[in-house]
DNA sequence: CCCACCACGTA
DNA sequence: CGTACGTGGTGGGC
């Protein structure tokens, strides 16, 4: 049957240009091809994965439509589009007539109005029609033979709209689906829906009635708010609904008999186009996907994986052809369970240097399968780089393995490159930095018919892609003088890191249960207390509700705005009871306090696993200044403030033969930094005085002798030097110490002016950043803040504050990173049982026999205070208990 | 069912 | 109107 394949190039452009980072796709004289890019490279996948027949290509005009003219609104709230977009749309058309595929636009209509035309008559003639756009008002068009593909994320993964996905998704049939949008509008096109109505509402009306216009008709009997507001925006509704239809019957100079597509291209036009574009790997790629090869096309580029499945008694022969070289590392991915926990690997994909890659299932090697893998897989000698390590290392444990000689992992490398990142997944880094696309899933190819090596493509993919991505990677850290981090600080790190997330830490769920009963007692008798002091239930834990109760019902003043209202913080209720001394105020805060305690405990109580321990995972690549975070469960804000709090850190015990849980923590490690960094005099004094930091800090600044610095200046000064890092605002230091801006501002002059190095240092941190466009820590952690150049005085601010925070705390960050490198060996070395468990930024928490305490003491303050050459010490303190508790000082 | 927002714990 | 995180609840509706 005939297939027709219709795109609003509009749309996808669209798409393509916000989903691809601009900055990694423009030509050497400067042309950005994001868009034009991200545009071919889907095309091609629906040309490959769809085969249709026929093909055409609708745009938009320009925005002079009729309805426009009906709705002098509509499309209102889009700014122009930029001109780094519209310039890549004659790109797009280039590309399209290489290709011999037609091209529609008419003016005052949409891309929209034409593929319906197309799409109908198409239909008429028989013919199979997929409608490809990220515009959602084409969902009218489907039917049992027309398909929208809608581009979910991205521009690889679509999702097939077909009459049951439609219904499915929005819950009413697709000629249904214009009702629906009327009802409850459609931001991108400005079109305002009714208010407290959403896609279950109105699915729901349309089932009742039957039909939007009937609904319109009864609208009367429609019940509640959600009916009143029906009422009220019906003209909004009607007049959506005349806007958002798509017109079926234009007159258009071809018709879809007319679109048929071959491959018969003109290939010297496509070199051209391709040429100009720099497009070499997505020229491959359209020539491997339809062509069927070129002898043009540079071999380099093109990524045909051709992976051997290795069944038994096959894996001594492959590794010893293709992963022998000591100086070529070798791709490697593990898939199965990554976690510190019940760990397992089910599979080994390995991508060798040469362009062999092998595909492995656990369950089937033989015994000297098993032994020849994890010889190699041990051997330091053998270099691997993998993407995102800890957790394969953790499977690869989990299958009696010790890996070793790891000479890369390119989710760290591209940390290093980009810490601001939220995710490293490896399908991105490969579109943008190999610009190649990682299949998902490999359906289709001689490995189909066999269930049990499903994924072995996708696997081997992954790791021909680790390996190819370190190649682009080493350089770039290497430009940036980032390669000795990578190897000598992270790369180490990880090992570290996944042994602590083994070990875990022990806990007393006993008294984790009596925890967690007072809690509830308390936490009950709290809200009881409040609902008395205002005569009903409410839900305490619902900001909403409690600003009707207090601004409301009991009229109190307003307290700072946020964006839905008024803020009910912890801070604004205890001013509120001073200034109104309610009772409902009084049982609030403590329902808050005890409530979030009880969530903390149950929160640990759910992740105590069958070896009664905790184990947290650490990320190693969200912190953008260089810190490790703790997560499932996070483990680095136990609280400890207050005294209830502390007592869940009673419940961290030591267990299982070991004898004391023993902690160590720099003592203002952020300071010491800042006065090693701004060789300020009076500053490096302090700390080498030995006696109370912010006692001698404040003497110097009030000229006093230390004995008459009272608790007040103390604390004036200690909330100076805590804020200094931050960026701290005399209005923030105001509020902190409940005086007015103008002594806040006097109080940092006169800081200033007894610290004048750290003032400069400061001032000399953000200058700095400002001309390189990125702040260094003191071991050459790089963080970029482009946003120091910016318009806005909000974002540019908030980078100022930024870069004096991010060389200080990611400086504290490093050096703590090498003594936990510094310990793990020291340890090891020594043949230590006593290990390392926790590490909480300025503090790691160890378990420890009676026997080796004094020795492990020793050798944990000499690797801490070692980690850097400072002008200061690196002061450390010692504590030592059987609970987390107890060994807190 | 997911997401934004609020609130709050740690360094 | 101070940096860096993770978690859990509510409430609204991409």
């Amino acid at each position: 049957m005939d297939r027709l394949l219709l795109i609003d190039g509009h749309s996808v452009a669209y798409r393509a240009f916000f989903a691809l980072p601009v900055d990694n796709f423009s030509t050497t004289t400067g042309q950005h091809t994001n868009a034009v890019f991200g545009f071919t490279s889907m095309l091609i996948n629906v040309l490959r994965d769809e085969a249709p027949t026929h093909v055409a290509v609708a745009f938009d005009v320009s925005r002079q439509t009729f309805r426009l003219e009906q709705y002098p609104d509509y499309k209102g709230n889009r700014s122009k589009s930029p001109q780094e977009f519209t310039g890549q749309i004659p790109l797009i058309k280039q590309v399209l007539d290489a290709l011999h595929i037609q091209t529609f636009e008419k003016d005052g209509f949409e891309a929209d109005d034409i593929i319906g035309t197309l799409a109908t008559q198409a239909e008429a003639q028989g013919m199979e029609v997929l409608i490809c756009t990220g515009d959602r008002d084409a969902l009218q068009l489907v039917t049992d033979t027309t398909t929208v593909l809608y581009p979910r994320k991205g521009v690889s993964d679509l999702a097939r709209m077909t009459p049951g996905a439609v219904q499915d998704k929005y819950g009413v049939a697709p000629v249904n689906y214009p009702d629906i949008a009327a009802m409850v509008g459609e931001t991108s096109d400005n079109l305002p829906g009714v208010p407290g109505v959403g896609p279950k509402t109105a699915a729901k009306w349309l089932g009742q009635f039957g039909s939007l216009d009937e609904i319109i008709a009864k609208v009367d009997q429609i019940p509640g708010k959600a009916g009143e507001s029906m009422r009220a925006h019906l003209d909004d509704v009607i007049r959506n609904r005349s806007i958002n239809a798509l017109i079926r019957d234009l007159d258009l100079p071809a018709g879809p008999a007319d679109l048929a597509f071959t491959t018969e291209w003109d290939r010297d036009a496509i070199h051209t186009v391709f040429d100009a574009l720099e497009f070499a790997a997505l020229r491959t790629r359209l020539f491997e996907y339809l062509g069927g090869g070129d002898e043009h096309v540079e071999g380099d580029a093109a990524i045909a994986i051709d992976v051997s499945v290795l069944g038994a008694g096959q894996v001594v022969a492959w590794l010893d052809e293709h992963a022998t070289d000591q100086t070529a590392a070798v791709g490697v991915d593990v898939t199965g369970v990554l976690r510190p926990v019940g760990a397992r690997a089910d599979a080994i994909a390995l991508a060798s240097a040469g362009g062999a890659a092998a595909w492995i299932d656990t369950t089937t090697l033989d015994a000297s399968d098993d032994a020849a893998l994890g010889r190699w897989l041990a051997d330091p000698a053998r270099p691997k780089v993998l993407h995102d390590a800890k957790g394969q290392l953790h499977a690869l444990q989990a299958q009696g393995w010790t890996p070793a000689g790891v000479r890369a992992d390119t989710a760290l490398a591209t940390y290093l490159v980009k810490p601001d990142q939220r995710s490293y997944d490896l399908a991105d880094l490969s579109l943008r930095y190999l610009k190649r696309e990682l299949v998902v899933d490999a359906g289709s190819g001689q490995l189909a018919f066999d269930d049990n090596t499903a994924g072995a493509d996708t696997a081997a993919q992954r790791a021909r892609a680790a390996l190819d991505l370190w190649a682009v990677l080493e350089s770039e850290l290497e430009q940036q003088e980032s390669l000795t981090l990578l190897r000598d600080l992270e790369l180490p790190l990880v090992d570290v890191l996944a042994r602590m997330e083994s070990r875990g830490i022990g806990v007393d769920t006993d008294h984790l249960d009596t925890l967690h009963a007072e809690f509830t007692e308390r936490m009950l008798a709290a809200a009881q207390g409040a609902y008395d002091a205002i005569g009903r239930e409410v839900n305490l834990g619902s900001p909403k509700q409690l600003q009707e109760v207090l601004f409301e019902q009991l009229e109190m003043p307003k307290t700072k705005k946020t964006k839905t209202g008024y803020t009910t913080d912890a801070e604004a209720l205890q001013q509120l009871f001073v200034k109104t001394e309610h009772p409902f105020l009084a049982s609030l805060l403590s329902h808050r306090d005890v409530t979030r305690l009880r969530q903390t405990v149950e929160g640990l109580q759910k992740t105590v696993q069958p070896d009664g321990r905790i184990h947290t995972t650490y990320a190693q690549t969200i912190a953008a200044t260089g810190r490790l975070s703790s997560a499932d469960p996070n483990l680095q804000n136990i609280p400890i403030r207050t005294e209830s709090g502390r007592r869940i850190r009673e419940a961290f015990c030591v267990r299982d033969g070991y004898d004391l849980l023993l902690t160590a923590d720099y003592s203002q490690i952020e300071m010491r930094i800042m006065a090693h960094l701004s060789e300020d005099a009076d500053l490096i004094e302090a700390f080498r005085s030995g006696h109370d930091f912010h006692t001698v800090m404040a003497a110097k600044v009030f000229e006093r002798d230390p004995s008459d610095i009272d608790g007040g200046l103390r604390a004036r000064i200690k909330a100076m030097n805590y804020g200094l890092a931050y960026g701290l605002s005399s209005y923030g230091l105001s509020q902190q110490l409940s005086i007015t801006t103008g002594e806040a501002q006097r109080l940092m002059d006169d800081y200033f002016e007894t610290f004048g190095g750290v003032r400069d240092y400061l001032r000399s941190l953000v200058d700095e950043a400002r001309q390189t466009g990125y702040t260094e820590t003191i071991m050459g952690r790089r963080r970029y803040l482009p946003d120091l150049q910016s318009d806005n005085r909000q974002r540019r601010e908030m980078a100022e504050r930024m870069a004096l925070n991010a060389p200080i705390q990611g400086s504290a960050a490093d050096i703590i990173k090498v003594a936990m490198l510094g310990v793990e060996r020291a340890l090891g070395d020594a043949g230590l049982t006593s290990r390392m468990l926790l590490q909480v930024h300025d503090e790691l928490v160890l378990e420890v026999t009676e026997a080796e305490r004094e020795q492990v003491e020793a050798l944990v303050r000499e690797q801490m205070a070692s980690a850097a050459e400072l002008s200061v010490p690196l002061d450390v303190s010692v504590g030592a208990g059987r609970t987390w508790h107890d060994a807190g000082h």
